[in-house]
DNA sequence: GTAGGGTTAG
């Protein structure tokens, strides 16, 4: 062996499993030895010592070789170092460009990826190719910006270059994550004339479940289904958006026939699909099947956490939620912004009101994360659910807030001031909504109720003026239930169900039972109960508490009463202070176990007739 | 040689 040449080639520490046979060692002169080595390299100490033979043999200057140099760093995540080689190469060509994009890319740096391509536009020297195409779309929808996105489709355009499937995917994602729906749909349907696969299939499935559409997600994936050009088959990544669609339809027996297709395919073990699952149990009121999959999942991430723990949350279940978090910090999984959020959606939900300012002004310090809005508001909501308003509106005002996360906080401090009839907080909260044209009808609904409470009444019909002036017309509210695979819906002042028989015979039993167990806020439900034609109250159906849509049926149909009425009882315990409590009494007058479910999210649907049998 | 899709909040 040259010994010249082995003084070039850094060793690696004896106790080092290096990847680098004796043998190895006779061939590295050899330029394809080197390219090939670099590929297969997930060693940084191995492509460092191939990058010190590469310039001592003088392949410096070879942009074959610099660019398998520069991918090899970009895989070991040293993006800096791949950006370094890049730049001192004399001429890049569009495979070094792409790389270094790809790489930024990979390693969260969406912007720098942005900011290199826009250099290489201005270079002028190389083109960018499809693969280049791909990656900068890549970078927009992780930035979800849209108006850079546009221009460089535009240019893709004009470039007269063709796309193909992976460019296209990229680009219909784009769209997608940046809430632009019907252009995306537009990607995919123009995608005929370069064929379809699997990925394109999943991005416009996706498209459509974060964007509100799971209608259409459920529809699409039926097509693919049933699509005979296709061979492929729904794979993890599809049926991970699949179940998040029926997730946010709130829709069990979807939720179910997808969990199905999951075991049937073999998925069940993929930890994404997993995670997705549980959340769909959990958001579609059943705990304990969320709980089976989360003790499935062998191995957690701070995601399948944070699920379970807003699963407990939203089901009343805060100190358990707060044992699952310190058991996941005890596991060293460190948790992130959401999980914070549920933690303190947990203190929220179950009066832990002294844990949840805690937990606030601990984030930091204990888990380095560092609070945002979303963290104030859910503390504003937690101090309004439980009387401390002048606390909650201190704590609103010096949050440092854009109009639309703005819109949650005072929404927040609405909702509470609305609750425990704080007139002063509602106009406040009312002005700054208006102001920043956020949540505009609910805020003059409320501010006008709130000016006729207080007897105000020339101001609360000037307002009602303004509003109708101003075209703000209020959307009615819509609940539904879904009994076995049957969906039934319910709009805000409909009232084909037996208002003033069998739901308010029911609710007064209730208060009985609660006033006798010393619970303060059950007069409320009877207030609301008998106030449906108060438009306050039809605001308040908007932040709906719902149950267990089975077995609550069951329940309710012991007591004979109608399918409808179950919904207007959930409405009307959410006026109520102490609704988990009455929760807990119905179970014991049911004999059964009854779960709470926060739909706050999900959207109004349109078609009630769509059954099990037809979706699949 | 380089490229695309999935899960957690409100």
């Amino acid at each position: 062996m040259n010994k010249r040449f082995l003084q070039n080639v850094r060793f690696a520490p004896a106790n080092s499993s290096f990847p680098l046979s004796l043998n190895d060692f006779f061939h590295l002169k050899s330029k394809a030895f080197l390219v090939h080595k670099l590929s297969e390299s997930t060693d940084l100490f191995l492509t460092s010592s191939l990058q010190s033979s590469i310039l001592k043999l003088g392949f410096a200057s070879d942009n074959f070789t610099v660019n398998r140099l520069i991918n090899s760093y970009v895989k070991l995540r040293e993006t800096n170092t791949a950006r370094k080689l890049f730049d001192e190469m004399p001429e890049p060509n569009v495979v070094s460009w792409t790389s270094v994009i790809s790489g930024f890319n990979d390693t969260g740096q969406p912007q720098t990826a942005l900011s290199v391509f826009q250099q290489m536009h201005e270079d002028r020297s190389v083109a960018p190719n499809e693969f280049t195409y791909a990656s900068v779309f890549k970078a927009c929808s992780a930035l979800a910006e849209s108006r850079i996105g546009k221009s460089i489709h535009a240019r893709l355009e004009m470039s007269g270059r063709r796309s193909n499937v992976v460019v296209s995917s990229s680009l219909l994602d784009m769209y997608g994550k940046c809430n632009d729906v019907e252009t995306a749909r537009r990607v995919f349907d123009s995608m005929i004339w370069c064929g379809r696969n699997v990925v394109s299939w999943t991005s416009m499935i996706t498209a459509y479940a974060q964007n509100a559409r799971g209608h259409d997600a459920i529809q699409l994936f039926k097509t693919f289904n049933a699509d005979t050009l296709t061979l492929d088959r729904p794979n993890q990544f599809m049926l991970a958006s699949v179940i998040s669609a029926c997730s946010s339809l709130g829709r069990l027996q979807w939720g179910k026939v997808a969990h199905g297709v999951v075991t049937h395919g073999g998925y069940e073990t993929n930890h994404v699909v997993a995670t997705s699952l549980l959340d769909m149990y959990a958001k579609c009121g059943s705990l304990s099947c969320a709980e089976k999959i989360f003790l499935r999942i062998c191995c957690h991430s701070v995601i399948s956490y944070t699920s379970m723990i807003m699963a407990k949350a939203k089901h009343g279940l805060g100190e358990a939620a707060l044992q699952l978090f310190d058991e996941m910090v005890a596991k060293r999984i460190r948790p992130n912004y959401v999980t914070l959020l549920g933690v303190l959606h947990a203190c929220s939900h179950s009066g832990l009101v002294n844990e949840g300012l805690g937990y606030l002004n601990s984030m930091v310090e204990k888990h380095g994360v560092v609070p945002d809005p979303r963290h104030y508001t859910c503390v504003v909501d937690m101090l309004g659910r439980f009387g401390r308003v002048d606390e909650a509106y201190a704590l609103a005002k010096t949050v440092e807030v854009g109009a639309e996360q703005g819109a949650l906080l005072w929404g927040a401090l609405l909702s509470a001031g609305r609750l425990h009839g704080r007139v002063d907080i509602v106009g406040e909260a009312s002005k700054r909504l208006i102001q920043s044209n956020q949540q505009v009808t609910s805020a003059y609904v409320a501010l006008s109720n709130a000016y006729a409470v207080a007897g105000g009444w020339e101001d609360s019909e000037s307002l009602r003026l303004e509003m109708r002036r101003g075209g703000n017309v209020k959307e009615r509210a819509c609940s539904w239930i879904e009994i076995k695979d049957l969906v039934y819906a319910f709009h805000a002042g409909d009232l084909s169900c037996d208002e003033s028989g069998e739901v308010v015979r029911f609710m007064k039993d209730l208060e009985k039972r609660m006033k006798e167990r010393g619970h303060r806020g059950s007069s409320s439900m009877i207030t609301a109960s008998s106030s449906v034609f108060v438009d306050v109250d039809e605001e308040a159906k908007e932040e709906i508490v719902s149950l267990h849509c089975e077995r609550l049926a069951l329940a309710f149909g012991l007591i004979h009463l109608p399918a409808g009425s179950t919904i207007r009882i959930m409405n009307n315990l959410r006026m109520c202070r102490d609704c988990h409590e009455a929760f807990k009494l119905i179970s014991e007058i049911v004999e059964r176990e009854i779960v709470v479910r926060d739909v706050n999210r999900f959207h109004c649907f349109k078609d009630g007739s769509c059954t099990c049998r037809d979706f699949w």
